[in-house]
DNA sequence: CGGACAAGCTGA
DNA sequence: CAGCTTGTCCGG
């Protein structure tokens, strides 16, 4: 029995009596007097031989059904993967009402509705990992539907809102369909389940097929630890139900391609299954490794989805006199505003402006505490990201108000934005409120409304666009982070969507079940399809060479050499430590073989293996310390 | 996590 | 030395 108390990862003996109401099987849910107190449990196993000399407590209810046996074993794998703890996982795993008794298995698959032809050639082949490289316009129902003509799938999606709409879509083709979080009775009962990540973790008994939809993306990848990617558990899944899974994505990960690649490698997905019950560690990405998606589009179809792509060079331009927007992007703004059309520009800087210098004696505004550079907030003053600290905008030097503004938030560029173009400028970011496009006619947001300014955040809150501008695509594509080329070309990809591709509507289909929002037949406000511009100093980097000749895989040749050379995921497993608790541990874990530790100067640890499966056997092996820690392997971001 | 209990601090 | 705080341990 395991407790469901975060910080108590340890499984205890229970007495069962005999008149107990309900059924005790592994997989029940219960209530048990634990350390003084009723807590709830899960059950993983049951007539254990208790250990001597120990009085065991009774249960004292029995509430109702959990995971099961094989999902408690996946839960262990992905403690195991990610070293969490198992009631992390088991909570992930759990209905989230109490679920009295399992319907029957009965399975009900897709019958009628469009199946995606290129997913069910692949379906064919079986069993195995399989990158299914799509346009940035598919619509990914039909490529569910193809699967569940198989049987119970599993499809998983980055975003709860996307995956109701293809629930509600494959319930129309005649599937028995599960929503996760909510139908867990009809996915034990053999409903194909439809939901956002945590679906990785829901039941599926009759397994045909996993789909993953957007596999590239993060928010398939949990932000807090223990750090589980939907993704990978789908792979895992899989692989123990010996079934095929389709990871779909206009751009590829490096992970879905290696992953593709390994299950390849063995005879049959039989053998594969045999090679680790449990703990199977993946091999990491190495030099020779070929890096071809099983599927693809034709050529012609695949470019229809990817949006024009303009690329505005501002190597030419002079440096500190050129504001965020180049003369050629204003008139760009104005035209398809003038007809009639939505402009979004984004930008990845909120507040006023995030670096600043005294107008008079030319010094940079510093933290006071700390001495990083401050940002400005919306209302004018100072603060700093790193302390928090707060001040009113004046120069320690020499105290002077006037400060100018070196790089402009969102704040300051919507205000930019609004002299150049004339008209109306709307600024959206992260903190506004949901759904800005269905906003009711009068608010910020009316029909009329054509210029919109914010961070990436923008690019999910609206619909009918025309126009998507990178003020500042620079900061994407050289930002300090590992996955920044995979990202940029992510959001190149969104932007597509956004617009609807090159020739709208023709390919993409996705709108064709899209509900709410669009008038019909009219996508991205373009019957040519929207453009994308993106301002740069560098027009020959990788993501946007990729996006300009709709060729993702450019991304992944070159970022696969730059991760085996840094040694970040794939080609490597990495781990964050910090917090208080951080040294403690790192002492704790010594110098083991294969791991590199290395400390960061913000008082946080590095670990890194390039030896598959190494890193998590010495993390299982280290006892947590007391107090605060964070412990992060293979985080999508490295954060500070 | 939260209760039990032990070891340390304070004030009369 | 009671009365309280702070720390450490452990749960079946």
């Amino acid at each position: 029995m395991l407790p469901d108390v975060p910080a108590v990862d340890r499984a205890f003996d229970y007495f069962a009596s005999d008149d107990l109401p309900g059924e005790l099987c592994v997989g029940s849910l219960v209530r048990i007097p634990f350390g003084g107190r009723r807590v709830a449990g899960w059950v993983l196993a049951v007539d254990v031989e208790p250990p001597e000399g120990v009085e065991l407590s009774a249960i004292l209810k029995i509430v109702g059904r959990g995971p099961d046996q094989s999902m408690i074993d996946l839960c262990r794998w992905a403690a195991w993967r990610w070293s969490g703890r198992l009631t992390t996982m088991l909570r992930a795993a759990s209905p989230e009402r109490v679920v009295k008794l399992l319907p029957p298995l009965r399975v009900r698959p897709a019958t009628g509705g469009e199946a995606n032809e290129l997913a069910e050639s692949i379906l064919l082949l079986g069993a195995g990992n399989h990158v299914l490289q799509v346009s940035p316009c598919t619509d990914p129902l039909s490529i569910v539907v193809a699967a569940a003509r198989l049987g119970q799938v599993l499809a998983i999606l980055p975003t709860i809102a996307e995956s109701q709409r293809v629930a509600r879509g494959l319930r129309a083709s005649g599937a028995a369909v599960a929503a996760w979080p909510w139908d867990f009775q009809a996915a034990a009962g053999g409903a194909s389940v439809v939901g956002g990540r945590g679906a990785a973790f829901a039941p599926a008994p009759a397994l045909a097929a996993v789909v993953v939809i957007d596999e590239h993306d993060e928010m398939l990848q949990s932000e807090s630890s223990p750090t589980w990617n939907a993704r990978d558990i789908a792979i895992e899944r899989a692989r123990q139900a010996q079934v095929p899974c389709l990871l779909v994505s206009p751009c590829p990960s490096l992970e879905a391609l290696l992953v593709q690649q390994q299950s390849s490698e063995f005879e049959s997905q039989a053998e594969l299954a045999q090679v680790g019950e449990r703990f199977l560690p993946r091999p990491l990405l190495t030099v020779d490794m070929p890096l071809e998606p099983r599927g693809r589009l034709s050529r012609s179809e695949e470019r229809s989805g990817w949006a024009a792509l303009t690329v505005l060079d501002r190597r030419g331009e002079d440096i500190g006199r050129t504001g965020l927007f180049s003369s050629r992007l204003v008139e760009m703004i104005r035209e398809t505003a003038r007809s009639g059309e939505r402009v979004v520009c984004v930008l990845n800087r909120t507040g006023r402006a995030r670096l600043l210098a005294c107008r008079s004696c030319g010094t940079l505004a510093e933290c006071e505490r700390c001495s990083a550079a401050v940002s400005q907030d919306d209302n004018g003053r100072l603060v700093c990201t790193r302390c928090i600290q707060e001040r009113p905008a004046i120069c320690l030097e020499c105290g002077s108000m006037a400060l100018s503004i070196l790089r402009g938030g969102v704040t300051r560029a919507r205000e930019e934005l609004e002299a150049l173009a004339q008209e109306p400028v709307h600024a959206i970011t992260a903190a506004s409120p949901k759904s800005a496009a269905d906003q009711p006619s009068g608010s910020d947001y009316s029909a009329a409304a054509r210029i919109f300014i914010g961070t990436q955040a923008v690019l999910h809150r609206l619909q009918d666009v025309s126009l998507v501008a990178f003020l500042d695509f620079d900061q994407e594509l050289l930002a300090p982070r590992y996955r920044a080329a995979e990202e940029a070309l992510a959001l190149l990809m969104l932007s597509s969507r956004l617009v609807g591709g090159r020739e709208a509507g023709r390919v993409g289909g996705r709108e064709a079940g899209r509900v709410g929002g669009r008038e019909a037949g009219r996508v991205g406000g373009r019957e040519a399809g929207g453009r994308v511009v993106v301002q740069t100093r560098r027009p020959d980097h990788e993501s946007i060479q990729a996006a300009l000749r709709a060729e993702p895989l450019i991304v992944s040749f070159s970022e696969a050499q730059r991760r085996i050379l840094l040694g970040f995921p794939p080609a490597a497993a990495i781990a964050q430590v910090g917090y208080e608790a951080a040294p403690e541990f790192i002492a704790r874990l010594g110098t083991p073989q294969g791991v590199e530790v290395q400390q960061a100067e913000d008082g946080q640890w590095l670990l890194r293996s390039r030896e598959s499966g190494r890193l998590q056997e010495v993390l299982s092996q280290v006892d947590r310390p007391v107090g605060r820690l964070r412990l992060q392997v293979d985080p999508a971001r490295l954060r500070s």
